[in-house]
DNA sequence: TATTGTTATACTCTATAACTATA
DNA sequence: TATAGTTATAGAGTATAACAATA
């Protein structure tokens, strides 16, 4: 580091912007991301296509348009996800008998085989990121992310 | 869409990646940029290029390296932002005079007015995010994400 | 008239490699 | 040989508008 100068008038500097929780938030989750895709390469899937095909995966049988509500992804950006899935034989859309304009996305046999492989590599990946905290602490942030990320 | 609607003590794990702390995070940081952004539009100014002001502001005295470092931006990302702040007259790249390769990065006084000005529309922001929190686990919130951020 | 999926477009962000001047 | 700043470029992410089919 260069020279601090060591001023005599000046509280010992804080770190800057340590107090930003949105500072915090974007570097720990910049750290995050970066982990996860790194965990995610030998699947071929980025951290978008991967959440996109956990939700196939799971029984929801989410329409794309609540697909992208849940991601905060716009609409445009789920149709280009769920193609090159569904090019991959992982996903596939099916029409919802309720709404005609709705499709909805459900996992093939084969993403869900694909998806059980890339979430050991994902937990692994988290347990890592979060490995500095105790299970408690772990638990508490999971808590107030929640809180954050769902407020209503 | 079949929801419970969020029940206070339904386990977070019905819905489906909640129970993922990086998503959580991601979604977190999704809101806190949006908002972020908005107050900081009206002085022209993005997340990324308040967060060099920021760091041009305080006294550490800076080189674009550490910048980078501390921004988990790469170095050249860090040329493009000082470069259009010190367009702006916000801030001055100084050189190192330990070493004549490194350039510091300090705010002028115009930099230091707006950079006070928009401290203040993002805390406002920050509040708002933060507001579904209370004082404590507002508090607890920027521990752990900290300890996240610099695990070091 | 409003909404779902889609296409298109433009802009921002991210990642990488190479060059220069200094160390 | 390595590092700080710079330039260039390509790919990923984000935001917006428009359109057809359907509600």
């Amino acid at each position: 580091m260069t020279s601090d100068g060591g001023r005599a008038d000046a509280p010992v500097t804080e770190q800057p912007l340590a107090s930003d929780a949105a500072f915090l938030l974007a570097r720990a989750n910049a750290r995050s991301l970066a982990v996860a895709h790194a965990a995610l390469a030998e699947f071929d899937l980025r951290v978008r296509s991967y959440s996109v095909l956990a939700l196939a995966v799971a029984e929801a049988r989410l329409s794309q348009r609540h697909i992208a509500e849940y991601l905060r992804l716009d609409p445009s950006q789920v149709v280009a996800l769920v193609d090159e899935l569904q090019q991959r034989g992982a996903v596939a859309r099916e029409p919802d008998p309720n709404d005609r304009r709705a499709k909805v996305v459900v996992a093939t046999a084969a993403g869900r085989a694909l998806h059980a492989k890339a979430e050991r590599a994902t937990n692994a990946a988290e347990r890592e990121v979060l490995g500095v905290l105790d299970q408690d602490d772990q638990d508490r942030l999971r808590d107030l992310l929640y809180r954050l990320a769902f407020p209503d």
